[in-house]
DNA sequence: ATCGCTTTTTGCCAAATGACAAATGATTTC
DNA sequence: GAAATCATTTGTCATTTGGCAAAAAGCGAT
């Protein structure tokens, strides 16, 4: 909880009672590895904030073929936001990539705190800006990289992530297959 | 300048007063093709809103390559807000593809607004927001799908702009050679 | 330890794309 | 309107990456 409060706190300032506020609302959830946090055709109901483990955002595309269009690392807002916001359906999976801990609030909740102290909406803007900014900032530079500058860059971008999840995410996410990953990796040492 | 309003008006509703605030501070700013509307190294100044014309952002990687990170098009905010909010210095241009003509706001004029006028902030928020959703749902797509591929989303993503921009920079956008560009778009038709 | 299942690595070949250079076409300037 | 300049197309060949299938490695359950 206080991870999240700092979280928080670096994108404005709150008072003690504020916090408590917050602290009350939030309720903690245990994700599963390939557990959903929320799913393509349903609208999303939770805001999360990711304690522990790393969550990703994937669809499919009309080969069917599964893309991993982001991953979210610990310490970071987990929230399909047009859906959470505009109450419509999803086009995307959230999913656990390996056991999470997370802190979730309910839409209700949610609103709550909005309501209520003076300045969230504008925290809330800046963590969602930020977090748009850097999906931008991280996938922008990939379209013009051959594969292994795009691994590299994987490598910068997510130093964490890159041995704790499966390589075909990696793969999707990197917009080539599975065994040029695999050689690249090869090569690469 | 109505352009410009109805824009807004789509983000949140104002009053005639308000309308007539933002009208006075409006300034207009004719682009020649290839002028700079902001450039890297220094700080964006303004905000702008592209009434007629296709402007671009772009930067150079480290083999000095030029590549085109997005278009903007007529009807749409061109502003490299992360420079302009925070007076950092940028680290790309924003071109003018076409010859354009565009509405802009001083720094200045932009702060007044912002505090003048209840729920502007809101109102510009929620522009950003959408436009940098707007940028991950046009890039993400985009790593995953050969190079004909992105050819045909970038049409369909872009509808207005393929015909008005040198091939280049659409080539540079789609991470692909000029020369592929171009026999791709030979075997399309 | 062994079996069954999934993930990763590897081999082989085909297809896509890039690099470079030359030719063509378009546009600007004088 | 000819020359110069820039953008696009095309040709040739090298390189990268993909597709497919099989082998190897990793992992969990019994």
């Amino acid at each position: 909880m206080k991870e999240l409060i700092n979280y928080i706190l670096q994108f404005g300032s709150l008072n003690q009672q504020q916090i408590d506020l917050i602290s009350r609302k939030a309720t903690e959830l245990e994700l599963h590895k390939d557990d959903y946090f929320s799913e393509a055709g349903k609208i999303a109901r939770q805001v999360g904030f990711v304690i522990e483990g790393i969550t990703r955002v994937c669809y499919y595309n009309n080969k069917g073929e599964e893309i991993t269009k982001y991953f979210i690392e610990e310490h970071n807002l987990v929230v399909d936001f047009e859906s959470f916001n505009d109450e419509i359906c999803s086009s995307a999976y959230v999913q656990a990539v390996t056991d999470c801990k997370l802190i979730v609030f309910s839409k209700k909740d949610w609103q709550e705190l909005l309501d209520t102290i003076v300045g969230w909406d504008k925290i809330v803007h800046k963590i969602i800006s930020k977090a748009l900014m850097q999906k931008v900032a991280r996938r922008s530079p990939l379209v013009t990289e051959d594969a292994t500058e795009r691994y590299l860059k994987f490598l910068e971008i997510y130093p964490t992530v890159a041995n704790r999840v499966p390589l075909s995410y990696i793969a999707s996410y990197l917009g080539i297959t599975q065994s040029s990953l695999s050689r690249i990796r090869k090569n690469i040492r």
